[in-house]
RNA sequence: GUGGCAAUCUGAU
């Protein structure tokens, strides 16, 4: 099974769901039974390729033999957000409320949260924020990330960092995406002033700047002008 | 004879 699913991740990764469905027939002839990663690999796979009707069946078949993880929840729901279907999204939540095999989990909450986000309804969001607490789940980084990226993209940084503020005071340390993400804002309203100094608290945290937080500052400064700073950077 | 070693969420273009 691991070595049949196995090959199907590729298969899906690269495109091939139909492969990775036939190979998934070869499978269970042989008297193989199929478990969480066959079902999240073939869903994602069905969702990349816009396949939602056949996710969805699939995804249905898989909870009544008992075969589903909250995994195969969160992909779906994913490949619902991804093509902007959010209320269907939104209502396989609800139904994975309560205690079950696939009831919605943190990274769950987190993948609506980033759906809203990017729709820009940051009131939604942070309500999933504040339920998931309600729920007896502990928000990670990436639910905070996640966030404070919604709230750069519409300019509103200063309530950005403030989260970033409230995260840290809930044990969540920013990391590389925390702080790409605030100077991304940052730079986007000209701030360039906090963002160096933020570059400057980055490396006192300790925190690999890598090629994303690069780019980042290079396209704030190239798109302002600033072309000796970007070299400087460099 | 195309890098593959099993799944889901967040950052730049």
């Amino acid at each position: 099974t691991v070595t049949f699913t196995g090959i199907m991740g590729v298969l899906c990764r690269k495109g091939e769901v139909e492969k990775a469905l036939k190979l998934y027939d070869v499978m269970i002839g042989r008297g193989l039974k199929p478990n969480d990663y066959t079902c999240s690999i073939l869903v994602g796979g069905l969702c990349r390729t816009k396949r939602l009707d056949d996710a969805v069946n699939l995804f249905e078949k898989m909870v009544l033999n008992g075969y589903a993880s909250v995994v195969c929840l969160n992909t779906l729901m994913h490949g619902f957000l991804e093509l902007g279907r959010r209320e269907e999204a939104t209502k396989l939540f609800k139904e994975n409320l309560f205690f079950k095999e696939t009831m919605a989990d943190v990274v769950s909450h987190n993948t609506l949260m980033d759906g809203f986000c990017k729709t820009g309804d940051l009131i939604a969001a942070k309500k999933l924020l504040h339920d998931m607490k309600v729920r007896g789940l502990v928000p990670s980084l990436v639910s905070f990330n996640t966030l404070v990226s919604g709230l750069c993209k519409r300019g509103d940084i200063d309530r950005a960092l403030d989260l970033v503020e409230y995260a840290v005071n809930n044990g969540q340390m920013p990391d590389v995406i925390t702080y790409s993400t605030l100077l991304d804002g940052l730079c986007k309203v000209g701030r360039f002033q906090v963002a160096e100094n933020l570059l400057i608290q980055m490396h006192e945290n300790r925190i690999e700047v890598d090629v994303v937080t690069y780019s980042t500052i290079l396209n704030g400064y190239c798109k302002t002008g600033q072309l000796q700073k970007a070299q400087k950077i460099l």
